[in-house]
DNA sequence: CGTAACTTTGACCTAAGTCAAGGCGCGTGG
DNA sequence: CCACGCGCCTTGACTTAGGTCAAAGTTACG
């Protein structure tokens, strides 16, 4: 049973931005059908293309590159309300993988539309580019966090975007949220090993500054995390969901 | 005097793909100007917000974002072609700062007129979304240096990276390029101390991979590069012009 | 000729990687 | 119900790439 975009459940978050009734009704169109996929799957393959673009509804995933000798870049974490496949839908194929961390429901639609909605349908192409500025914008700032920051900002810095997100979208309970990836991911991401990783993660707990366990990662104290990684505390605004 | 976007020097290159006559008469009333700054001067300033957008006609620049330390990390160079200020165009403000490393001169275009770019001029708007894209998968790439190559890799690719894009612009004659950055720029570029950077550029000369001086790079050998930085020796497809 | 920006080199130090072993929790199959 | 295997986390011992500090050499330029 596939769910209206009308009553989509991520729409009404107040983390993202109103869509008219006519961008609705596009949306619509647009959709082609819903994909439930299981934990550990691959959404999209890097060096592949895919007729399908897609939006991730429920659950979390992760994206990540393969160099050639094997090693694995996590390039982001995939939420709620995320959009999967642009490279794939403008470029002649993914130019990384993404794989669900979880359980996860996604949005399917179809790449061939993708090129009359910049015909027909503007404000959604403009919202579309945004999206892509704004993770250029966020891929800069982790370049910044892999180039500049030693091992414990980083990691600092890792969590408390990873839990900001998650609090913009309301997924964080009492501090705490759901967190169903491993210290190798961690590590792949941050540009460290994963045994290094383990000893700053234990710094973070001596600290009380985070409880992670159970798939489970809760702040104790996202400020003093912030002070750590340099970064000026700050909440996402509203952005548009596609 | 403003040259004509039909008489643009760039366009007939064949790194950019053709433009349709529409398509040249739009960006003919698109663009309100032209811009000739100095070596050094800063073009677009990060956390400020600009009336004018900017393509690169003629010169080298540097993208670069200052931490709150000070540390800075430069997140790309800027080649004749490139589009400059897409975040001020879409978002609120600039996430980078854009600074001149030789004369330059920029097309000026008014950011005004982006969004009836998308009402009126799909074509250019799916442009400017893949340039996007491209940008965050150059981004994506970068990332993947910093967080898993080792400082002589670090080297070898971005060396490769800077040069094939030059060769693919038909800047280099000979094996060699105009090179107007400092081992300090290529340091903050991949994420190494000015010190480190100078000694890992005495390996590659002593192992004649690289002649580097009076700001004129040239690659002895672009394949061992490639080999060095574990990534496919591969020229870029033409893109849009922007 | 003097200053400033950039490069080179040496000496020293430390953050982070590697290797290796052990522990813990979980699912599967005998 | 136990035991084996597997994936993940933890810890120790050791090594090393790369950072920091400092000084001297170069080059460009007013």
């Amino acid at each position: 049973m596939v769910t209206s975009c009308s009553h989509c459940p991520l729409r009404k978050r107040d983390a993202f931005m109103d869509m008219t009734a006519s961008e609705l009704e596009f949306m619509q169109r647009f959709k082609i059908g819903e994909l439930t996929i299981e934990a550990g799957t691959q959404i999209l393959l890097e060096g592949t293309t895919s007729p399908q673009l897609f939006t991730a509804l429920y659950g979390l995933g992760i994206r990540y590159k393969t160099l050639i000798n094997g090693q694995r870049q996590v390039v982001n974490f995939v939420f709620p309300g995320d959009f999967i496949g642009l490279q794939a839908g403008l470029m002649r194929e993914m130019q990384h993988t993404v794989e669900a961390a979880t359980n996860m429901t996604l949005c399917v639609f179809s790449r061939s539309e993708l090129w009359s909605m910049f015909r027909s349908q503007p404000d959604r192409a403009f919202d579309l580019t945004w999206l892509a500025a704004q993770e250029e914008h966020f891929l800069g700032k982790s370049l910044a966090t892999l180039g500049q920051r030693v091992g414990i900002e980083r990691i600092a810095w890792g969590f408390l975007k990873l839990y900001q997100r998650g609090e913009r979208l309301g997924l964080c309970k009492g501090g705490s949220m759901r967190f169903p990836f491993t210290q190798t991911d961690i590590a792949d991401l941050l540009g460290l090993s994963q045994v290094h990783t383990n000893r700053l993660l234990r710094k973070l707990r001596e600290r009380q500054l985070i409880t992670w366990k159970n798939e489970r990662l809760t702040l104790h104290d996202p400020e003093e995390l912030a002070r750590i990684a340099q970064t000026p505390f700050s909440v996402p605004e509203p952005r548009p969901l596609f």
